[in-house]
DNA sequence: CCCCAGGCGACTC
DNA sequence: GAGTCGCATGGG
């Protein structure tokens, strides 16, 4: 993939390995929108605006280095696809997603945005993540930054419920003010895989899901597969071990696919 | 009216 | 430890 990196813009030439509208259409992000060039995406307190053209695409953004590691760049996709290969229906889905890429997402905003996830849908998930944002996050050059974890720790259930989060509004009550009263949230890059779900496993509203998910957009661990309803519809085209249980099913598919589980388990989402 | 949504926690047994 | 079930709310 030719990528070239300047100040405040990052120009990625035509690739298979790229897509804007696959990458943010994944299921993995949330606090983006669609303009009439691309895309405006917002992470943390950054911004970028993406205009795609049949050249490529380009990125303008408050910090080069930030979003470099967001996309992440450095990454050979088209390795991580050719040893996917092997199974006709992954293939299929990989041909038809093979633009997706997995965000490196902040933590906190992962956290609370994959809380309020569970069991909804996409436009209210967007919904709710806009309005907290723009209630409680710092306003930056006409747009507001995710809040702060000490701003989140000032606000009720009773606001929770009020921007649509539902009954999940005391799970972001009790997670908020366990990282506010130490959940170490920064550790978790350094551990394996399943130490670090086994703490995240201890926030309200966490379930192994959702750790999943989190683990897999924010902490880079790809030797996981989140077992959603889609994924165990087409658990069996991948011509894997009979079962019916959840839990089975994403160890066998880790014991498959290993260290690209959550790779297979994102082209296949999209697809 | 129904069903579903990138499920979780509480409650059973 | 595994199997049910209620849950807020909006979209299709």
């Amino acid at each position: 993939m030719k990528v070239i990196i300047e100040p405040r813009k990052i120009t990625i030439f035509s690739s298979d390995d790229f897509n804007i509208g696959q990458i943010l259409e994944s299921g993995q992000a949330f606090r983006y929108k669609r303009t009439d060039f691309g895309y405006e995406i917002y992470s943390l307190h950054h911004k970028a605006s993406i205009y795609c053209q049949k050249a490529g695409t380009t990125i303008f953004c408050d910090d080069e280095k930030y979003f470099k590691n967001y996309f992440d760049i450095d990454n050979d996709y088209g390795k991580i696809k050719l040893d996917l290969k092997g199974n006709d229906f992954l293939d299929e889905a990989i041909e038809g997603a093979k633009g997706v890429r997995i965000l490196k997402q902040n933590p906190l905003e992962t956290i609370i945005t994959f809380i309020i996830s569970a069991n909804n849908n996409i436009p209210r998930i967007k919904k709710s993540i806009e309005k907290l944002c723009d209630d409680n996050g710092e306003l930056i050059d006409g747009y507001h930054a995710f809040p702060t974890i000490e701003k989140l720790s000032t606000l009720s259930q009773e606001y929770f419920k009020s921007i649509g989060c539902g009954y999940r509004d005391k799970y972001l009550v009790k997670t908020i003010h366990a990282i506010h009263q130490g959940f170490p949230i920064n550790k978790l890059f350094n551990l394996p895989t399943q130490q670090a779900k086994k703490l995240l496993l201890q926030l309200p509203g966490v379930g192994g899901k959702v750790a999943d998910c989190i683990l897999l957009f924010a902490y880079k661990k790809t030797d996981l597969f989140p077992m959603d309803t889609w994924s165990q519809k087409v658990y069996w085209a991948l011509c894997m071990p009979q079962t019916d249980k959840i839990n089975e099913m994403s160890n066998n598919l880790v014991a498959r696919f290993g260290n690209l589980s959550g790779y297979a388990q994102q082209y296949l989402y999209y697809y």
